[in-house]
RNA sequence: GCUGGCGUGGCGGAAUUGGCAGACGCGCGGGACUCAAAAUCCCGUGAUGGCGACAUCGUGUGGGUUCGACCCCCACCGCCAGCACCA
């Protein structure tokens, strides 16, 4: 027998693919069509990493199984291109980013053709490309004639070492992630996208999808709907008033303070009248000295810090009382309306707060055994209202509705729907992105580039450095930023911000359909043909931005009728990482990092992609072992050996008949629910049985061959050529099994006494339940006779259970 | 704190969703082949007791439901992930 070389092999076969355009698809609509779609990777300069085979090669699987059930299976791949590291990297070894990229995606395509991957590599698509990009622009144009791109002044992170706006990625424990200065926030003027319109339209679409329960719930929580009042507070002695929202209207008679935040634009509008003004400057600016993570980082049991409005004082509209403003910077201008009623008694932040600045504490919700005044009582979805004037009595929800009906009626309130989700912020001040086709006139505004001049190509610049002010490498480039108004044709700038490399991921997966077009970002036809993708899988990590800000995308353009179906993905999926053999996160720092390169050298790449699949359970997280690896070569190499115990024949023999099917239908299943283990664990299986067996006939093998394809495409393809088979594996017809013969004509049953397993008897698959009693009886005489008989159970084809007494 | 998930041999992990716990793989022990080793093949491998057939215990902890519980219910402990002063 010839002997297993995997590197032979795996190129000889991944080079006759190549040649005979195997897993190229035309839009071919005789057929039916299934879109897999794994997460294009970032091209970094370190290549693949062990933790991209794994969804590559479960999407694999699932699209050449698929071709093999007939499908046109549209399975693509792509580079998301643009990006921090690239430009990083760029600055230091005075490469443009551009060299940069095409050198990465050279190396990470040879990685990931060794792994003889499916791909339709004619439909490849880079975010970075001019013709992709030119897309990518079109689609912010159509947000913001939209209305829904606008700039508008953000808090931002600012490294004070650099001098540079840094994305929340690059701020770890509150420093720069590259000097290791101390980031604050600041106060700057960027394009955001109003994903919040989309709030509800985002919300509803998850009902309509199938995607894992994790995933829908993590989207849920991010955007966070929650349905409550805005409720207007008057401002003693002014026409002003200080809006609200809350959940908990009917707790309005409790409401003994408000607290805006440190930033709430009512402090500055009353500067003159209010007593302690340098206080509260004094007060907010170190609020605004801390960075988000400080924020985060002490919020938790936070002793509360806060000070008194002097001059200011709120009317509860509720019973025209007094009550007294703070500042304090628990309360979040980025939420809700910026401040808040304080309810300290039903609260514990605003009870923390109501101790330490000595505030009344009145209860509002009966239930607690303690005094209010003791201890907080927050739990108070069930009660009975008290201390609550024409509330009093009523039970919380009837206290609601009627607290509203009370509001809208003296219009000092209304019903309200709240979102935790903030609009996305979308400029970078960096040069390797997409440049943002916006065009700012004195006279007109920002207006427009038009679209017949996209792309608007990224220039090339002498330096990728950010400049002192923190503007974009672009806004240095004078003969770019200087332009003319589209609209009236005088004097106008660029704008100089780039798009987030969240852009080009927003919509790549349309561009698939129809990569080289070049009028639309895709045809209406080949979109209506593909879209939308029947099986999208990706990494945990996505779930709340690239996933939502995709769908959000997608939403809008079907909105516009650029797209022809309003979800972009049927089913979602979530692969678990791939730790080092120490149970940590592979990083170089840590030392436990595994090149695929080397396994696929050492072992080859159907041993890799079987050991990825075989590692444990797909969602979850798995370790790596070196020990685990030569077990999958050692299969691949017993199934070569499969040659020597070849025998003919054309038609299963009667001894394995039952096992094939068997084996048929799990691996079937299994390889459609993301169990591979199992599902290699079946082919495992029944490669033992052949084994002990002691031959295999070609009609068997053959079979085996197609079933362990998908996961091993290249010895399978040897080995079909090897034993004189036509034709290719790929080629061949996925085989069905047959239900009947799944089951075998005798079982096993065991026999239970008092739930007790006493002893295992064969029976006929059909036994009716008197004989199988009575055969169980016999068997455990011992145990039952003599004894009274309580009751009998058969469980057909597993088991019987005699209760005696 | 909230949300989601998990907890099973020496290890990675199975268990048709209430029906023989530990499939499959790794590791380990023994044997065959070999001058020897590697590779390969065969046998064994949850714990305890027994030469043995076998018996008892065993799925994080404590309780419950059931003829029967890794699976369902209640309470608790621990780990992982995401969010986090969200009004």
């Amino acid at each position: 027998m010839k002997e297993y070389v995997h590197s032979e092999v795996e190129k000889k076969w991944q080079d006759i693919w190549d040649r005979e355009e195997a897993f190229c698809v035309s839009d071919d609509h005789s057929k039916p069509k299934y879109y897999a779609l794994v997460e294009f990777p970032y091209p970094s300069g370190q290549g693949l990493h062990v933790g991209h085979p794994r969804p590559y090669t479960a999407m694999d699987i699932v699209a050449r199984k698929r071709r093999m059930q007939g499908y046109n299976v549209l399975f693509p791949m792509g580079w998301d291109a643009f990006g921090l590291p690239t430009e990083n990297y760029a600055i230091k070894e005075h490469i443009h980013p551009k060299i940069v990229t095409e050198n990465n995606v050279s190396h990470f395509k040879e990685q990931l053709h060794a792994l003889g991957y499916s791909f339709d590599w004619n439909r490849e698509v880079n975010t970075t490309d001019p013709s992709y990009y030119k897309w990518t622009q079109w689609i912010f144009l159509k947000l913001f004639e939209h209305g829904l791109a606008y700039k508008a002044e953000v808090p931002i992170n600012w490294c004070t070492g650099c001098k540079v706006s840094l994305a929340n990625e690059e701020v770890v424990d509150g420093v720069c992630e590259r000097c290791g200065s101390p980031v604050v926030r600041r106060v700057k003027s960027q394009w955001m996208l109003k994903i919040t319109e989309y709030a509800d339209k985002l919300l509803e679409g998850l009902d309509t999808v199938d995607y894992i329960e994790k995933i829908k719930t993590q989207q849920r929580n991010w955007i966070g709907r929650s349905t409550g009042a805005e409720v207007d507070f008057g401002i003693a002695g002014t026409e002003d008033i200080l809006r609200v929202f809350t959940t908990r209207c009917d707790t309005l008679f409790g409401a003994t303070y408000m607290v805006v935040a440190p930033e709430h634009p009512l402090i500055e509008k009353y500067a003159d009248r209010i007593g302690n003004m340098d206080e509260i400057r004094a007060y907010r600016d170190e609020a605004n000295k801390k960075s988000d993570f400080e924020r985060a980082e002490l919020s938790a049991d936070k002793e509360k810090t806060g000070v008194r409005i002097e001059g200011l004082t709120a009317v509860n509209p509720v019973n025209n009382t007094e009550i007294p403003i703070y500042v304090s910077d628990y309360v979040l201008m980025s939420y809700g309306t910026g401040a808040i009623m304080a309810v300290p008694a039903h609260d514990t932040r605003d009870w923390a707060f109501a101790k330490k600045f000595g505030l009344p504490i009145i209860e509002v919700v009966s239930g607690s055994d303690k005094d209010v005044n003791e201890e907080c009582y927050p739990d108070v979805s069930e009660g009975i209202m008290v201390n609550s004037g024409f509330i009093d009595g009523l039970n919380v929800k009837e206290a609601q509705k009627k607290m509203i009906g009370f509001l809208e009626k003296e219009g000092k309130g209304r019903e309200k729907v709240n979102f935790k989700l903030r609009d996305w912020i979308f400029s970078r001040q960096r040069y390797w992105g997409e440049p943002i086709p916006i065009v700012h006139c004195e006279k007109c505004g920002y207006v427009a580039v038009p679209y017949d001049e996209l792309p608007l190509m990224l220039p090339e610049v002498e330096s990728y450095e950010p400049t002192d002010t923190g503007e974009s490498p672009l806004s240095k480039m004078e003969s770019f930023v200087n332009c003319k108004c589209p609209k009236c044709g005088g004097p106008g700038k660029r704008e100089t911000d780039t798009m987030p490399q969240w852009a080009g991921s927003s919509w790549y997966f349309l561009r698939y359909c129809d990569p080289h077009n070049d009028d639309a970002l895709a045809s209406e036809e080949a979109l209506k043909y593909w879209m939308p993708v029947d099986w999208y899988n990706g990494g945990m990590e996505h779930t709340t931005l690239h996933l939502l800000y995709s769908r959000f995308w997608h939403r809008f353009l079907y909105d516009i009728g650029a797209v022809t179906c309003p979800e972009p993905y049927l089913k979602r999926t979530s692969h678990g990482l791939i730790l080092g053999s120490n149970n940590e996160k592979m990083s170089k720092s840590r030392g436990n990092v595994v090149n695929p390169d080397d396994i696929v050298r050492d072992y080859g790449a159907d041993t890799l992609r079987l050991y990825e699949m075989f590692i444990g359970a797909f969602d979850m997280a798995a370790s790596w072992s070196d020990e685990g690896v030569k077990g999958c070569r050692r299969f691949l190499d017993r199934v070569w050996r499969l040659q020597d115990i070849l025998v003919d024949g054309d038609s299963y023999s009667q001894d394995m008949e039952t096992r094939i099917h068997q084996t048929i239908k799990k691996v079937s299943g299994d390889f459609d629910t993301l169990k591979y283990n199992t599902g290699i664990a079946a082919l495992m299986s029944l490669l033992n049985d052949f084994t002990k067996k002691g031959s295999i006939n070609k009609a068997e093998l053959s079979l085996f061959l197609v079933l362990l394809n998908p996961v091993a495409p290249h010895i399978t393809e040897e080995m079909w050529e090897l034993i004189g088979n036509e034709g290719r594996v790929y080629r061949q017809t996925w085989p069905s099994w047959d239900e009947e013969k799944t089951v075998e004509d005798t079982v096993e049953i065991m026999v239970q006494v008092n739930g007790k397993n006493r002893k295992t008897i064969s029976v006929a698959r059909d036994i009716d339940k008197d004989s199988a009693i009575a055969a169980g009886r016999e068997a455990v005489a011992e145990w039952v006779d003599g004894h009274d008989t309580v009751k009998e159970i058969f469980v057909p084809g597993r088991l019987v259970n005699i209760v005696v007494k």
